[in-house]
DNA sequence: TAGATTGTTAATCGATTAACAATC
DNA sequence: TAGATTGTTAATCGATTAACAATC
């Protein structure tokens, strides 16, 4: 499995058919072709066939591909064939909705901690894990090998919150606090700016009359 | 102000533009080159620059931009020069979730209506807004002026969902549902997966070693 | 005027699409 | 063998970057 330089929108489409092959699976489709998890999906078929041909050869021609078995490969390749421990930094309206919706837990992912800085919600449950103060972040980490960061706190908390997080010795972080952070290379962080969705739609309704 | 072809990822940087310069404004900058914005947000200030011309000259040679002006021409681009208003559809986890989450209100979204199809919760309130059964759905649209349409339902009633939603006038449509919608041309459709991001993260850890 | 920075054009880079030989 | 569909190469498209003339 040679790994060059994945584009991350492959990356993105890979989720994708994954959760489409997962829905086929359930109507006991059996096999499939590029050109039918397109229309499924939204794609071209020589996308789909790109896609899948940076990891490796998962079809056979003139056939399509095993339905269960691309999607084994596909959760492989996504590393969604083990669980993944997450720690939420700040409780508040945006970190609690992240912990309330579960829809990440049937996917791998695993809320092991929550910390936040608010005495009064300190020593209260979110979705029974207990939520503590930061100076047990790192023990926490450690303790139940957390590998991932979300972090959900104000703007002007959130580079001091990081640089804990990296010290802490979190591998990748997801930050959906509205501001750039700076993190060491080894690393990877992911911006994901909630608004920006609806004010992409707000652009296209105010300019598209 | 022409408009050919803009380019998603421009919008989606001049978002988050707008977002750094009302952080500049606070702290009363007046004057702002590409080149600070462009360190401030994490581009090239080229690229700064590109994004701008697509709707006209904001700056000044040998000058700059000023902050609290160049702020207002983003906020008209983007249309969040009024407010919008929103029906959410789908009280449970992710609807409430994101109903929660105020972070949009104080970029012009107003959320004006909540539908669901559990008895059980239709009639009580979710931030002051009572949540309403399916049938009245075209009725609020038009007596509120929602425009845009949020779907938090399960994948198998989402298709559904979103026919009643067109039907009803609504213009855009934010989808987190993991299912590929069928829409009319004339209506703005995006499609917000939130575990996709977390996946992501997953496939870079598990191979960048 | 000298220095700075914009707006814009041209060059580069990367991703998507089209086409087709390989092969089941 | 004929038909279908993959895997892959080459062509196209679009977005980013570099460079610089315009100009404050």
């Amino acid at each position: 499995m040679k790994v060059y330089k994945i584009p991350e929108a492959t990356v993105m489409r890979l989720s994708i058919y994954s959760r489409y092959l997962r829905q086929l699976m359930d109507e006991e489709k059996e096999t499939i072709s590029s050109g039918e998890i397109a229309i499924g999906v939204g794609v071209s078929s020589a996308q789909v066939r790109k896609d899948l041909a940076y990891f490796g050869e998962f079809g056979t021609r003139g056939v399509g591909y095993k339905v269960e078995e691309l999607y084994g490969y596909l959760m492989k390749i996504l590393g969604l064939d083990h669980r993944w421990n997450i720690i939420i930094i700040g409780a508040g309206k945006l970190g609690s909705a992240f912990a309330l919706y579960q829809g990440f837990m049937d996917r791998g992912f695993t809320i092991s901690a929550i910390m936040d800085v608010d005495e009064k919600i300190i020593g209260t449950e979110l979705e029974g894990v207990k939520i503590e103060a930061m100076d047990v972040l790192e023990e926490r980490v450690k303790a139940r090998n957390i590998t991932l960061g979300v972090i959900t706190v104000p703007a002007f908390a959130a580079q001091e919150v990081t640089d804990q997080l990296v010290a802490s010795g979190v591998k990748a972080i997801l930050n959906f606090s509205p501001r750039v952070l700076k993190v060491p290379n080894e690393v990877i962080l992911r911006n994901v700016d909630l608004s920006v969705n609806l004010e992409v739609l707000s652009f296209y309704l105010a300019f598209n009359r």
